[in-house]
DNA sequence: GGTGTGATTGCACTGGGTGCAATCATGACT
DNA sequence: AGTCATGATTGCACCCAGTGCAATCACACC
């Protein structure tokens, strides 16, 4: 009683398979919930019985994901200040996806070829955010600070992952290490006064 | 000929305040495009001539905000470094902002109350965003520095606006300023090591 | 074989959103 | 005044996302 599928398991799945392949042939906005559920041996209903909707089956791996990065951040060495704290628990997270390589990035086109998508995916970028800061604040880390942090480590993770993406090859470890520098650059005050 | 309007005219200040009475009095959720355009005087068809969706009816102002906030921000002292600059952008324009005190405040309540309005907000922060960091990279600021100040900026006034909510009678000037300051509170390194 | 359970389904329905053709007020032009 | 071009508004038919509810069905367990 594993509690999943009636006649093929892995429902979900094979939806979550279906909505890809489909998305990959014509584009998110041109392809129908019913037919990513008949492509999947399945009905419309049963789609949404899995998936809040459409958008949400590109982001079934957010919510583990999330979860993953925040076991990484209670893990990271207590010395660390809250940015680092974060950006090591988010790079640790990175490698683990640049593992997927291939579907990482097609799912990344696809996101940015649909406003729609754009938008769930902040929303899910935002909710990592807020995860991180609550995590930073278990860490004593003030409220305000454990915010602005959270939210920096997240900006300088998608424009490391940005960076990435146009170079696999490329280290994600070093190119999160660089754009907390140039962060960090961004953020200071301007070079005549002294701090 | 000043093109709008036929029979009364201001056709889309008409359905924003329809919209904005409706949403006060049911909630966004549980009111229908048909019932705004009715209140209205018009159509549900006419209602998405003016408006591409039933969010947009309530980020209408944002293009005009966001062009002010660009200006504001080629205006600014040149010596200033480029967070400071895109600072007191947002900071004027919050002034401006703060002068409508109550439609503010009711419409913030409004979208934290739906999903579907905090992602339609996202998207327009994320937007301003880039127009901000277009507007650094006009001031030679190199590109990423420039994403990420333009990040941060928004951050910081996002903070500062809740702030303000919360004391409607303090300084939005004073909050900005602050965030600033536990921003880079919260980008610095640790403690023990210099800079 | 009977029964309980949870996944799947069918069906009807609401509401957002679009394409297209028709209508209509208005300003411009003669 | 009458005609005309223009742009806003409208009606209508339509597609699709998403939901509530009741029925069905495979399966595990007794």
């Amino acid at each position: 009683m594993v509690a999943m599928g009636r006649w093929r398991p892995n429902a979900e799945q094979r939806l979550q398979q279906a909505a890809f392949a489909l998305f990959a042939e014509r584009g998110y906005a041109d392809v129908t919930v019913a037919e990513i559920a008949d492509r999947a041996g399945l009905t419309k209903r049963t789609f949404f019985n899995h998936f809040a909707d459409k958008r949400e089956v590109l982001f079934a791996g957010a919510q583990a994901w999330q979860a993953s990065i925040v076991r990484y951040l209670t893990a990271a060495d207590e010395d660390l200040g809250p940015i680092d704290a974060a950006v090591d628990a988010l790079t640790r997270a990175g490698l683990e996806l640049a593992q997927y390589g291939d579907s990482a990035h097609a799912r990344r086109e696809l996101i940015a070829s649909s406003p729609d998508l754009q938008e769930r995916n902040l929303i899910k970028m935002t909710s990592l955010a807020v995860a991180i800061a609550n995590g930073l604040r278990a860490r004593q880390v003030p409220d305000r600070v454990a915010t602005f942090a959270a939210q920096a480590a997240v900006a300088i993770f998608t424009a490391a992952y940005d960076d990435w993406a146009e170079d696999t090859a490329a280290d994600f470890s070093a190119l999160m290490q660089r754009s907390l520098l140039q962060l960090r650059h961004a953020t200071g005050e301007a070079q005549a006064v002294g701090a």
